[in-house]
DNA sequence: ACGCTATTTCGACAGAATTCGAAATAATGG
DNA sequence: CCATTATTTCGAATTCTGTCGAAATAGCGT
């Protein structure tokens, strides 16, 4: 994980819409759901919705495998994992932190 | 928090110049750093500093406090708790999860 | 091959984001 | 009050995003 893909990912996810999807296949668990069941859901052009999972795929944060004409789309639940550990990740190194006296295990100087 | 919320903090998060002063605060801890001290860091115009600082602030993932001239920019913990939280939550609520055996062999994928 | 359904690509548009320098404001010290 | 430092606001140029409908493509069953 480095600061070019996180942030790539972040602004996948910053738009309502692709956050709405998002969360849907989160939900959804492995199984996942089809475009058209996203479609179904969501009430919005096809042509939309393939564009919002298009930039989900570039983005690594979902996955489609193709069945039959149906495409189904699945969250990377490992993607979402790394993103988060980047985000809360060397948390207060440089500093205290907020309900601890003394990182007092930890080496001050770096 | 809610949707609308979360894709927003998102979005702030989305611009690389953005995250990494975020993450720059995250790492500070409670002490923050003052604008100044990002800007030496980030060696960008202070005008286009100030820009983000506000986008963060806005989307509440950081605080400012004056300290004489310089103003103390500190991110916001309990949003950061609460946006990581949102992202996972309800994992799988409508499915099947994933039976992954735990492997923390492999922590570089994207 | 043909028709049917599912999904994507294309082209266009309005609106929002990013960036910068110059000028303005805020806070302190002498 | 004036000088100095810290930070923000303004205005403008450029680029990016989100959205849509129409047309194109992909896969399957017959």
């Amino acid at each position: 994980m480095n600061l070019e893909i996180a942030a790539s990912q972040m602004e996948s996810l910053g738009n309502p819409t692709r956050l709405r999807i998002y969360r849907m296949l989160v939900r959804a668990g492995i199984d996942g759901l089809p475009v058209g069941g996203l479609q179904q859901r969501l009430e919005i052009p096809a042509s939309t919705l393939s564009h919002h999972c298009k930039k989900l795929l570039d983005a690594n944060l979902i996955t489609q495998e193709r069945n039959g004409t149906t495409l189904i789309c699945r969250a990377n639940y490992r993607a979402m994992s790394n993103l988060i550990g980047y985000l809360a990740d060397e948390c207060c190194a440089d500093g205290r932190c907020e309900d601890t006296p003394t990182r007092a295990s930890e080496a001050a100087d770096t």
